[in-house]
DNA sequence: CGAAACACGTGAGAC
DNA sequence: TGTCTCACGTGTTTC
């Protein structure tokens, strides 16, 4: 499958594919605009080029969701989305329906029960779980940005790097690094990840791709992705 | 967002009726072209506006849809589309898992054994998955979508948890699952990450939310998840 | 100002 | 032949 694709153009439906950042398409898919008005537009072209961009991942990830949607609804009438959509509300409600009925068959029995079965998980109110999901959010150290007082080390030994960081424990640091070795698409040979008090320690043991040619270099691509990562 | 189409100025009062059922669409759509050749584009024209009209009836239906669907799960994260999605497939995973719970403890009538289902460790506490993209599946049950052959396992002991995953080294699994551990929200308390030839081993303790209850609940949390992040 | 999310019009492919 | 569905680039709005 996916032999290279000399001219492509358009084709690519959706079809799961599965790794959009791999092989990553580089296609010439900036064809866009031949010419145009000449004066100071360049940066606007630019500022173009970003929400293009930016539009066409969001597009793909909405897609990757139905896919998902569509692994987990068992049967879908039709192949289009709307139909998809209706038949994940209906089956959303049978599965609701079918809990209720099953819960009030439950309940019913009252003789003997043996219901301990759970001996762990007293957690209180062993009634009917209901709702799920914590929602404790609201609070919850979302908010963009703030650097979180990350410090990083590097040390290159002959094709081996070893990155070292240190941060306060908000706002996943280690998923936030590890889409940066991802971005970067450094090999990972090891990782250690340890959580002590509110602090967090990452060592991550890469082979170092033979364009850095020093641990400054290195370390200044991890900085500059880190900053880059939405979180 | 007060409303806009100051009355148009009619000109050709095509038959645009518009009939927009749900809330106001506050577009002021009807400028369109102001004027053109006249010669033989007119059927060009027309055919043109009868695909603009039949698209908008497509994306209102879809949205349509979307609202439908927001109406049915319960707490959705965030007000776009894809945390909308993402938020339906958990959703459908869960209830899948109660289910399956709940119809396992009703098939357990008179057993005055207390043959503890919970201690002995099969009761597919730690199964293995290894699925491979869902839709082939048929059963109603377990049908989780994960990618490319990860093989998870997960202990529960008292407030902790462990989540053991093998995987081929492709496509940044680690960065895949801990995205994963982001958007659950689970507390790492440490991880270890080894790459052996092709595969990738992770190793990750967490401290366990309590609405987890059992180990088949965390696990089918960690895969619906899986299956939504796009990689 | 950028970044994110959406709706829109339009070209293209399927049947 | 139209009709349906989709992806794309773009304008606009919100924070």
């Amino acid at each position: 499958m996916a032999i290279g694709n000399l001219l492509s153009e358009s084709g690519n439906s959706d079809f799961e594919n599965d790794d959009s950042s791999t092989i990553n398409n580089v296609v010439n898919r900036s064809i866009k605009r031949g010419k145009k008005g000449d004066s100071s537009t360049i940066s606007r072209e630019m500022a173009m080029d970003v929400h293009v961009e930016a539009e066409r991942k969001r597009r793909e990830k909405l897609n990757h969701r139905f896919y998902a949607l569509r692994s987990v609804v068992p049967y879908v009438s039709k192949m289009d989305k709307a139909s998809l959509l209706g038949d994940a509300v209906t089956y959303i409600n049978e599965l609701k329906a079918k809990i209720k009925n099953l819960e009030s068959k439950l309940i019913e029995p009252q003789k003997k029960h043996i219901l301990m079965e759970q001996h762990d998980s007293h957690s209180a109110s062993s009634t009917i779980v209901t709702e799920q999901y914590g929602a404790n959010n609201k609070s919850l150290f979302s908010s963009n940005g703030a650097r979180n007082g990350m410090e990083i080390e590097v040390k290159i030994i002959g094709s081996e790097g070893v990155i070292r960081v240190q941060s306060m424990d908000m706002n996943y640091p280690c998923t936030r690094l590890m889409n940066a070795m991802k971005e970067l698409k450094f090999q990972i040979y090891h990782a250690s990840i340890s959580s002590v008090k509110d602090l967090l320690l990452q060592d991550i043991v890469i082979r170092v791709p033979e364009e850095f040619l020093n641990e400054e270099m290195l370390k200044s691509a991890i900085i500059s992705k880190l900053s880059v990562i939405e979180n």
